[in-house]
DNA sequence: GTAACAAAATTCGTGGGACGAACTACTGCC
DNA sequence: GGCAGTAGTTCGTCCCACGAATTTTGTTAC
C-alpha cells in the first residue's frame, strides 16, 4: 500500500519531520528576539490587523484562558496593547504596540530568511512546486493566517 | 525576487502555515490517547530504539534537564521504562514498556492516517512529489527520526 | 594509582504555556 | 425588565523548558 520507492521518504514522515524542522527554525529564531514561540506567533498574526481574543484564540487554536495568558505577558513586555472594542463594551481589541510591531516586523523577517535557507539547495522551479503543494495542503486545511506572504520585495 | 503568481503562496508561508497544521493535527491525536504533543514523540522516537539521555536530547532537541522530567513523567505513566546501561554505569537507557508499545503503536497508526488525510486531495503522483520534495528537506537539513516511516505492512 | 578532567544524569528554582471550571460584565432579544 | 448567550478574566493544576549547580562514574595523564 505505501508507495514507497527505496531510499524515499513518505509523504507521512515527511511531513511530521519537516514540521519538525520548521519548528525548531521558528523557536530558535523567536529566543533570539527575547520571545517564545508563542509570543512570536501571537506577533506574527497581529502584525495583518488587530483582532478581539476570541478571534484569536480561534486563529491560534488556543482556549481562552491560555490566550488571556499570552496576551497578558506580551502586554507587560510592551508589545501588544488592549484597546476596548468602541461597538462592544465587552471586547477588547489586542493590537500590536509601536515596539511590538517593531519586534514583530524584525523576528519575522529573520525567520523568512532562516525558512528560506532551508530549501537553498533547491532550483527555482522545485521550490515553486513545492510552494504549489503546500500551498494546497494549507488551503485544503483552511490553516489560519498565522504568517504572512513575505513582503512585496518584488 | 520572490517569484510569486498571484494567488499562490510563497514557500515559506506554505512551510511554516503547513507546520502550523501538522502540528495541531499531532497534537490533538496526541490528546485523544491521553498524551501531550512531547510525550507522543518521545513515544514515536524510542519505537525505534532504545536511546540514552543525551542521544535523546539531540534526537528531540531538549537541555538535558527538560528531558528528564519528561522522561520522569513518561516513566510515572508507565510508558517508558529507565534501565542502566551495561556498557557505563552512569549512563541509562530509555525504552518503551510493553503499555508503553502498545500506546505508542495507536497513537502512530491514528497519527499517520490523520496527516495522510491532510493530502487526501491529492493525486498519487502529486503526493509523491511532494513527498520527495519535504524529504529532500529533511535529508538536506539533516532532520533527525522523529517519526518513522509507516509500517511496512509488508 | 591517583589526580584532573570530561561525560551522563539529576535536582532545583523560575517562568512560560495550556486547559477547564467558575465567574463577571455586557449585549441582544422578546 | 428579564434572561439567554457572548467576551474575557480568574483560579488552580499540570506540563514544558531552561540554566546552574551537583553527583557519580568514566578517562586520561602522569
Amino acid at each position: 500500500m505505501s508507495k514507497q520507492v527505496d531510499g524515499q521518504i513518505g509523504t507521512v514522515a515527511a511531513l511530521v519531520r519537516s514540521t519538525f524542522l520548521v519548528n525548531a527554525v521558528y523557536a530558535d529564531s523567536a529566543r533570539e528576539y527575547g520571545l517564545t514561540q508563542q509570543q512570536g506567533q501571537l506577533l506574527c498574526v497581529l502584525m495583518a490587523q488587530p483582532y478581539g481574543m476570541s478571534e484569536l484564540g480561534a486563529v491560534l487554536r488556543l482556549a481562552k484562558s491560555s490566550l488571556t495568558g499570552l496576551v497578558d505577558r506580551s502586554e507587560r513586555n510592551g508589545l501588544v496593547q488592549r484597546k476596548p472594542d468602541p461597538e462592544d463594551s465587552r471586547a477588547v481589541r489586542v493590537a500590536l504596540t509601536r515596539q511590538g510591531a517593531k519586534l514583530a516586523d524584525e523576528f519575522y523577517t529573520e525567520t523568512c530568511r532562516r525558512i528560506e535557507e532551508l530549501t537553498s539547495g533547491f532550483a527555482a522551479e522545485e521550490r515553486e512546486t513545492l510552494a504549489a503543494l503546500l500551498g494546497r495542503v494549507v488551503m485544503d486545511n483552511k490553516v489560519p493566517t498565522v504568517f504572512l506572504e513575505p513582503g512585496p520585495t518584488r
